[in-house]
DNA sequence: ATCGTAGTTTGACATCCGCCGTACTACGAT
DNA sequence: ATCGTAGTACGGCGGATGTCAAACTACGAT
């Protein structure tokens, strides 16, 4: 029904490790800080691709862009522009794969720690 | 020989985290490096306390220092002197009451990532 | 007492990190 | 064509980090 075709601009793609270059430290280091946290578990809670302007971020717009480059050279998610949105997604499945139960513990350790801070 | 000022002994006991103190980023951010991962898991392997000089690490004595230290300070290691030696732990039961499952998908991934890499 | 082993402390150094503002680019809508 | 929104790139700043060597402390053994 689109007469447009779907192909962004080949000039925006973004760069991605692919799965078996994705390096455990990396990670944790990606999820060691609270901003990038933050996203990772917002992420995980809408379970959905999310615009980089849904997050609500105490940090600046070109801090934000750092962030999530951190997060996707890491390989904890992808990106991709949709119109002048960018899209980003976390590469759970392939995480799994790589590190079974990893992401999970550390989601489950991040909610358990709030609860216990905030109430 | 002039007669130094004597250092107050105080080397006994050490300081560590109370369990509720312990944060998750720290955590992470201890584990995020490569000579401390190693020694997490050499810890886990071992199952036992290992004193420093076990450890067959490829930085420096006092960087050594600086890295057991790290761990001490993020809550993933016990540590206190048995004469000479400083005996290492790690803190598993309390890590996997305040963060199930955590510790053990790290170690995991650690291990899973070795064997993709060394064969 | 002296020595060797184990670990600490200090100070230095280069790098990285998180952060910002400003200027810029890309895209959709008007 | 122009404008607004979304995000990027650049350059800089202060503080943290990983590293080392050298000098030091602590303890057990000789």
């Amino acid at each position: 029904m689109t007469p447009r075709a779907q192909t962004p601009n080949a000039a925006r793609e973004l760069e991605h490790p692919a799965a078996r270059e994705i390096r455990l430290e990396e990670v944790l280091h990606a999820l060691a800080d609270p901003v990038r946290l933050r996203i990772v578990r917002a992420l995980a809670a809408s379970g959905e691709e999310m615009a980089c302007s849904l997050f609500d971020l105490p940090v600046s717009k070109s801090t934000t862009t750092h962030h999530f480059r951190v997060l996707r050279e890491s390989g904890l998610i992808s990106q991709n522009y949709r119109g002048t949105a960018k899209m980003n997604a976390l590469r759970r499945d392939e995480l799994e794969r790589l590190f079974p139960g990893l992401l999970d513990s550390v989601l489950a350790a991040a909610a358990r720690q709030e609860e216990r801070r905030g109430g």
